[in-house]
DNA sequence: CGCCTGGTTGAGAATCATCAACATCTGTGG
DNA sequence: CCACAGATGTTGATGATTCTCAACCAGGCG
C-alpha cells in the first residue's frame, strides 16, 4: 500500500539538481533539438539555451496570451499544455515528457495560445526564440530540424483529432497509455510499466470524458486482466491486447 | 427549386482559366503566403512557385505517405486533407480554401501524412519546399511568414480538438459553419450566405459525428430559424444566435 | 484528527449512433 | 429533354455509450 515504485518515474531520469549540464552533455539529446546537428553547432546552440530552475508542481512554464519569446524543451518531469475556452473551461492540448519541445504555438501570433504547467517537480531549457531564428539562417539543418518539430506538433494534433473524432472512451485510454508507454520506453525506462503524471481529470479533460468515465475504464481493464492500475502507477499485463483495443 | 445562388459559391472568386497570373497580380496576395514580403521579393518567390491546371473534384493534389516536395496554396475551389486510419477509416483533418496553404505536414518525415483532395474543381500553387528552404534563409521575413502558417495549422487543429473534447453536435456545427463565414468573409464573400463544398458525410466524418446527426441538425436550425438551408447553399439569418450557440 | 482534494462506484438521464425506409439530387445515356 | 441508377440526404424508431448527479472512499497535509 504504502511503497513507492519509484525507479519508474519519469521525472528521475536526469539528476534535477545539476540543472547546468550542457546540451553535449545532456542524456536527451538524441531526442531534443539538437538531433541533427554537428558537435560544434550544437555548442553555438548551446550557447542561446538558457536553463532555468526546476519548477514545481503547478506553477507555469508560460501562460496563454503572454508574450512569445521561446519556445522550451523538458528536461525533466512533465508538463502540461491546455487552454482556457471562451466558455471558461479548460482544455489540455498535450501532455510533454523529457525530450520533447512545446511553445511553438506561440510563433504565430507573438502570443502564446495555451498555457503550460508542470505536472510535478520539472525543469526545462529555454530557447529563446529570436536567437534560434537567428542561429537557423546559418545552420541550415537547425533550420529543418525545427521545422520538422513543428510539424511533428501537427501530426500528433490530427492523431489526436482522430482519437477524439471517431473512437470510443475505451480506445481513447488505449491509446494514451500506448503513447505514454512508447515515451517511457524512448527515455531507456520500462514500456509496460510507468508512473502517470497527470490526475484522472487530466487524462478525461484530454480525451474529451469525464473523469467518471476514466475511472471505470482503468477498473474495467485492470478487471480484464490487461492493466495493474495501482493509483497512478500502472503495468501493462497484456501490451498486445492493449494495442487490438487501441486499434492498431 | 431549380434557381442558383452561383454569385455566392467559394470557387468563383478568381478566374480559374487564368492559371498563370503570378504572386503581386493574385487578388489573394494579401492572404496567401507571401503577405510579409517587399514586391521585389515577392518576384522571387514568384519564381520558384508552380501554377498547376484546374483539379477536377475528387482529383488529389498529393496523397498520403507520398514523398514530400512541396506545399500549396488554394487559388480557386476547396480541398479536403484527409487520413486513413488503421482500420480503413476516412478521418478528415481540414478544409482549405482560396488563399490557405495545405501540406506543411509533411515537412517532419519526408513524406505527406495526409491525402488532399479537391472538394470541387479547384486549382492550387505549388511551392517546392526544398527552394522555399533555401529562399528562406535569405530572407528572413518569408522564414517567420512561413512559421507562422506552420503555428496557424497548429492552432487550428488545436481548436478542432477542443471542439471535439468538449462541445456538442449543435455547437460543433455551429462551430463550422461560422468558420466558413469568416474564412468568406476574408475574401470578400459575404460572411453570411455561402455554400458549402463538402459532403454532409464530409462535415460529420469532421467533426466526430455521423451523417443523420448532421442532416438533423441542420434541419433543427433551420426550424428554428437561424439558418436558412437548401442542400449545400447556407444563408445565416440569425448570426448571432449561432455565435451564441457555438460558444462564442 | 479531520479536512480537502482526488478517485471510485452506482443509478438514471441525455445525447448521439445505428438501423431502416424513403426522398432527392446528379449525372449519364438514350 | 427525359429516364433511370447510384449517390447523397432526410427522417423516424430504437438502443448503446457516455454524462450527470450523488454517495462514498482513500490519501496527504495542516
Amino acid at each position: 500500500m504504502g511503497t513507492r515504485r519509484a525507479e519508474s518515474t519519469l521525472d528521475n531520469i536526469v539528476c534535477t539538481h545539476d540543472f547546468r549540464i550542457n546540451c553535449s552533455d545532456c542524456r536527451l539529446n538524441s531526442i531534443c533539438l539538437p538531433i541533427a546537428l554537428e558537435a560544434h553547432d550544437i555548442d553555438r546552440l548551446d550557447n542561446i539555451i538558457q536553463r532555468s530552475k526546476p519548477l514545481r508542481k503547478g506553477e507555469h512554464v508560460y501562460r496563454e496570451s503572454e508574450p512569445f519569446t521561446s519556445v522550451f524543451a523538458v528536461r525533466s518531469g512533465s508538463v502540461k499544455a491546455y487552454k482556457i475556452t471562451g466558455d471558461g473551461k479548460e482544455q489540455i492540448t498535450g501532455f510533454y515528457f523529457p525530450g520533447e519541445l512545446l511553445g511553438v504555438d506561440g510563433i504565430a501570433y507573438y502570443r502564446h495560445s495555451v498555457s503550460a504547467k508542470a505536472l510535478e517537480t520539472a525543469a526545462v531549457c529555454e530557447i529563446p526564440f529570436k536567437r534560434l531564428e537567428e542561429l537557423s539562417t546559418t545552420l541550415p539543418s537547425l533550420q529543418r530540424h525545427f521545422f520538422k518539430l513543428m510539424s511533428q506538433e501537427i501530426t500528433q494534433d490530427q492523431q489526436l483529432i482522430t482519437l477524439l473524432s471517431k473512437n470510443s472512451a475505451e480506445q481513447r485510454i488505449a491509446s494514451l497509455l500506448l503513447s505514454i508507454s512508447a515515451r517511457s520506453a524512448r527515455l531507456k525506462l520500462s514500456a509496460t510499466s510507468f508512473r502517470l503524471p497527470m490526475s484522472r481529470t487530466d487524462i478525461g479533460n484530454y480525451l474529451g470524458l469525464t473523469v467518471e468515465t476514466v475511472s471505470r475504464i482503468f477498473s474495467r481493464l485492470q478487471k480484464a486482466g490487461l492493466l495493474d492500475v495501482e493509483n497512478k502507477e500502472i503495468r501493462m499485463l497484456e501490451i498486445d491486447k492493449v494495442r487490438k483495443m487501441a486499434g492498431i
